[in-house]
DNA sequence: TACTTTTTTTAGGTTTGTCTAAATTTTATT
DNA sequence: AATAAAATTTAGACAAACCTAAAAAAAGTA
């Protein structure tokens, strides 16, 4: 497979997080997303479609080609693994991996990703609880739901925090929650949506819905 | 402290190990250890002088400022911190780690060495045995002898292994000899100068001039 | 539909880091 | 010391990745 230079890099990935959300990803979106100039972005395009990467034609909008997601989730399979190395092995606090592991995703050495991988035991969820892409790019798709909607009486796995603010991570740290943190949801108030959290060994407390809609889980 | 992109790092660094071994260095032996070509070093050097990393006039070769030196140390330390990393931690063998830490001593995170030299265990020597920078640029200075210098009945640290031949290091794994392996010289035969070694719990054997030429020890 | 606004592209520059070929300086040799 | 050889620098180009300003196309609106 062809190498890429770091800033292709980057706009391959962001072109595949874009275009989870729409049909067709936008020159200013894009340019917004990576911080430079709409003039840079449809330089950038004319490249990346000869190279096969994206589906683009002038003022249509455009997509990453089969190829280009296949090489996207080499990326991001890089970047979420550098982000749990950090995260689990020297310490970093969930909101200040993002901007290492940028840096540290565009090392492109394979056998340093799959020995990497390796030594953190093939971790299936990055810190942040976003899925890692195998050495294939397949990604392991347990349904996420937001912890305010699920129904009473279940039984739930944190698997994500949606939102990294340091006041959020604050009170999940002052809460004990955690990543893989099991939580029973007892009942829900009718008058306010919140709801009522049992964690295996400590007392129940109370969760705001605005907190709950933070909070990703999986069943089980 | 000012930032330099990756081909002035590598021209830093590059120039700091050249000028261990002479009192200047030359535009040819610098685009040859980097492989550029002369014109290329002389651009950079311009500009390395402008920054005030290098002492430089035409024609007369060059060395690095105190500055520059200092900056240089800083860059040896990630490379070496990233080849311990890549061989104690990922199992990388000792001549597979230099050209990915090629890649990685360019990150540079200060909060990440920082760390990951933590993580380590704050090791004073890389897997080739290579001192590493503390993070003020100070190294440890510990006078390496080639073991086939060493007096009879000494005992004696395995610090470095000069060629990282995959012969020679298959030999040192047969023999159990790594880096803080302690050795005990017993004898030297003057036929041939082979030495006889005797580490701890282990037979005595027969070691030649030529392997013990490629052993750095220090003294206890 | 005609006009205005927004989006996108094009045209033409800039900076960084490289190159080749030619000019210059230094070093080595007769 | 004169000349040849080697090392170094200068001059002029080029590709990558940006930019600004202007032109063109698409979308929105009166």
């Amino acid at each position: 497979m062809v190498n890429f230079s770091t800033s292709e890099e980057n706009h391959i990935k962001t072109i595949f997080h874009l275009q989870q959300t729409a049909e067709t990803v936008t020159t200013n979106e894009l340019a917004e997303g990576i911080g430079t100039k709409p003039a840079s972005v449809t330089d950038m395009l004319k490249k990346l479609k000869t190279k096969k990467i994206v589906h683009y034609q002038p003022y249509q909008g455009f997509r990453l080609t089969a190829e280009g997601e296949k090489y996207a989730l080499g990326i991001i399979r890089r970047h979420r693994l550098w982000e749990f190395f950090l995260s689990e092995k020297l310490n970093f606090k969930w909101d200040e991996v993002h901007a290492v592991a940028e840096d540290l995703e565009h090392v492109s050495s394979r056998q340093l990703i799959e020995r990497l991988d390796e030594f953190l035991g093939f971790p299936k969820f990055d810190p942040h609880g976003d899925p890692i892409p195998d050495n294939q790019g397949r990604v392991e798709v347990t349904q996420q739901l937001m912890l305010s909607e699920i129904k009473s009486n279940k039984i739930v796995t944190v698997s994500q925090i949606k939102n990294q603010s340091a006041p959020l991570l604050e009170m999940l740290k002052h809460q004990q929650i955690q990543l893989g943190t099991k939580l029973e949801l007892k009942r829900r108030f009718e008058f306010d949506n919140s709801i009522e959290i049992k964690i295996r060994n400590k007392p129940v407390f109370i969760m705001s819905e605005q907190q709950a809609q933070n909070i990703f889980v999986t069943h089980g």
